[in-house]
RNA sequence: GGAGAGAUGGCUGAGUGGCUUAAAGCGGCGGUCUCGAAAACCGUUUUCCGCUUCUGCGGAACGCAGGUUCGAAUCCUGCUCUCUCCGCCA
């Protein structure tokens, strides 16, 4: 959420920010529209609740004096008849306002390059190089299924298409990368484990943005009001929902491994072979609770501590800087880590790195005092995958594979195996 | 799933229709005292919104949503959550 203030304000500023990230400038002029109507409401409303409140004090006091107050209480019920008729109204105002405010995306930060797609996004640096080979390298999941590590036709079977069945080796890697990352953000970068539900309530949708106008991404109960979190973003995110915290706390720095859950509506042809693009995968999330002046920075950092995952399993990655036009919907500024696919010659992202700065916090109210005189003012959010465990599974095997169909294991991970150096068959 | 109890400010905790403008204590902040500190004493204390900005004025919030009433923390209805006991269960 934008502050209102902003757009009453700065109006065009809120507009090109709009434009530039694609979205419907036209949303500013219906906010201020509403916006003026719910304010002149509000004003009417809280005079007329001041007289009642007056009023009604006043009768307290005639009755206990024993006078007569029938004519006072009778002109008083026109009034609070009146307030009831005006509340309603406001209530449907207020709604009208909540619905543009809460599907305004966020603004680009001003860092971030102009640009219409994917296409004008920047490279920002690059490490190591692009594994070659003297043979031809296969896909990950040929690889997986030569193994038998990866099993899709069995997840066909028990779930359907998008999952996979990770089997002997293939699940003991899975399971190693993510306590590997886990340790590395713990113990060398300063982050506290959390471990947090994958089903939760339609506020803490709300909270991070994917509701209300991402309800066809998720993956809903049938029989109670709960979602399952496309990301741990969601749940970690609303840890501190509606709370004020302390300066001192801040910051706070939390890493989460959790399952998350994507529908991928509208992805149908897309990235259908191997595991690149599941209904159900295991994800290391970082999430940044800062204050406001030092975002900027706590980005840089967060995705140096994403980059350091794949400098440790040694894998060839970029870092992209998405431009204003791919921006995420919450998102004023992200950058992506891609890793190099050798049997696609190309880079696939396997991180993302935002800073939200106060628009998930305003939607869910997570505020801190810089003092203990100061105001409370709402803080800066930011999260990033520190990694994806199931693209980076795919990528160890296609960047490790062997001329004989094995793999060798990336030498940080091996005490994560029992010492296990290759699977082959 | 069954039975019962509960939800009030940062915390503890009073408050059963109008001197409650939410008592009191703890904690926090400011001050007096002190070389400095502690203690003591004095003062102060939430969040959100609108109007005005020099101060300020008004409204809202006692788990959430409705209702009754001139007036609701207080009465009524529904819901959510927490706790206790029983049942079931990894």
């Amino acid at each position: 959420m934008l502050d209102p203030k902003l757009i009453r304000n700065n109006p065009e500023a809120v507009k090109k920010g709009l434009k530039n990230r694609k979205a419907d400038a036209s949303l500013v002029d219906r906010f201020l529209a509403v916006d003026e109507e719910w304010r002149k409401l509000t004003a009417e409303v809280d005079q007329l609740k001041a007289k009642r409140n007056e009023v009604s004090d006043k009768i307290g006091q005639m009755k206990a004096k024993k006078e007569k107050s029938d004519d006072v209480i009778a002109e008083m019920k026109s009034v609070s008849a009146r307030i009831k008729e005006l509340d309603a109204e406001l209530q449907q105002v207020e709604q009208r306002l909540n619905d543009i405010s809460f599907g305004m995306p966020n603004l680009p930060h001003m860092s971030v390059p102009l640009g219409v797609d994917a296409r004008d996004n920047l490279e920002i640096r690059n490490w190591g190089k692009s594994t070659k080979f003297s043979f031809q390298p296969k896909a990950h999941d040929e690889i997986g299924k030569d193994l038998g590590i990866l099993d899709f036709a069995a997840a066909a079977k028990i779930s359907g298409a998008r999952f996979v069945v990770n089997r002997g080796q293939g699940a003991a890697l899975e399971r190693a990368l993510i306590s590997f990352m886990l340790d590395l953000h713990t113990k060398e970068n300063g982050y506290t484990e959390v471990m947090t539900p994958v089903l939760v309530n339609p506020k803490s949708m709300q909270g991070t943005g994917q509701l209300p106008k991402f309800e066809e991404d998720l993956f809903k109960m049938k029989d109670e009001e709960l979602y399952l979190i496309p990301t741990a973003e969601v749940s970690v995110t609303n840890l501190h929902r509606e709370e004020i915290l302390l300066v001192d706390q801040l910051p706070i720095k939390y890493v989460c491994h959790s399952l998350c859950f994507r529908r991928e509506a509208g992805s149908y042809g897309k990235d259908v072979k191997g595991i690149i693009r599941q209904h159900q995968f295991n994800k290391v999330e970082l999430v940044k609770f800062v204050e406001p002046d030092k975002s900027s920075d706590e980005l840089e950092k967060l995705t140096f501590d994403a980059e350091r995952v794949l400098q440790k399993l040694e894998l060839p990655y970029r870092v992209i800087e998405l431009c204003t036009g791919d921006l995420g919907f919450s998102a004023a500024k992200t950058y992506d880590l891609e890793v190099w696919f050798p049997s696609e010659d190309k880079y696939r992202e396997i991180s993302s790195c935002s800073n939200f700065e106060s628009f998930q916090a305003r939607r869910a109210a997570i505020r801190y005092k810089a003092s203990a005189t100061a105001k409370t003012e709402y803080l800066h959010t930011l999260n990033g995958s520190g990694l994806a465990v199931g693209r980076c599974l795919a990528a160890i095997l296609e960047n490790y594979q062997q001329s004989d169909g094995s793999v060798v294991i990336p030498k940080v991970l091996r005490p994560y195996m029992s010492g296990c150096e290759k699977i082959s068959k």
